[in-house]
DNA sequence: TTAAGCTAGATGACATGTCAAGCAGATCTG
DNA sequence: CAGATCTGCTTGACATGTCATCTAGCTTAA
């Protein structure tokens, strides 16, 4: 049984720590400017980025690598605050649609430029090019592991 | 207004996606094999390195940067399943000891070998030296901008 | 064509995390 | 030394996430 040298456990604490205040820093700076969690960004961009401003609920939540279930939780209570909406699907009886609302457009649009700044600042003007080539690759391999 | 550019992108959404992943299968992992999450054992592993076994409330959140009131509810449930009890702490009449037993210190007796074994498989395996120390580099860097 | 099985989604129960407020025991100050 | 304030911790309300299960609409094969 091989456990972690010193090295290695300072840098696994530091990931554990830096991955959680960044996700809380990012969750309040949300909430403060538009009233949404990180979550709710991540839904909202990717309904943003497709012209029809839907997707089918399966497609949603691969899309954006969450369980199916979760995004279903999730989607309600968007839509509870009118951030999207559910609508049925014309191809399959089934299905379901995540709609975009123009209070979630109008959301995303208030809260998206500062949370962009606040990644810039905080992740890549910290870094150098080479650093964030770096990190892309680790990224990468450790990704390529997981699945 | 400077928005994130193509390989920035690609880089945040790997860094979203690989910390959610790894999180994910960590929380897992532990639950199948010793009924913890993720939490539950960094909690344990702190009590663990201490001689008594024990410590106060505010400093252990202190040590684990979680918030307060997240330790408080977390140590409500970690003792209703036994894995650690509230003492009273004779210092100070307003202060509380978490201290570790039997239970969860076989528990993470149990747990962390194949834990330690995990993280070192997917992700200091994963990486070059070089890359561990770029990620040091890059933890630091990123940590000294939130404070 | 119909019963078996598959797929899309929703839901209930429960663990977790945050924020704000509450409370009792220290501490400080006039 | 008595009120004001501070501190350490708990609590309640509520948002979030996971797992297991349920339902209803598809699909397929005898």
């Amino acid at each position: 049984m091989r456990w972690l040298d010193e090295r290695e456990q300072r840098v696994w604490r530091r990931y554990l720590l830096m991955t959680s205040q960044l996700a809380a820093q990012m969750n309040r700076q949300l909430a403060a400017d538009a009233g949404l969690s990180l979550a709710d960004y991540e839904v909202l961009v990717r309904l943003t980025d497709v012209p029809a401003g839907r997707l089918r609920v399966t497609r949603l939540a691969r899309d954006l690598s969450w369980e199916q279930s979760r995004l279903s939780h999730h989607v309600s209570r968007m839509a509870r605050r009118g951030l999207v909406a559910r609508e049925e699907c014309a191809d399959d009886g089934r299905g379901a649609l995540v709609a975009l609302t123009e209070q979630g457009r109008a959301a995303i649009e208030r809260a998206a430029p500062a949370h962009v700044a606040f990644v810039r600042a905080s992740v890549f003007d910290a870094l150098t090019d080479a650093q964030v080539d770096t990190l892309d690759a680790i990224l990468g391999s450790v990704l390529s592991g997981l699945r």
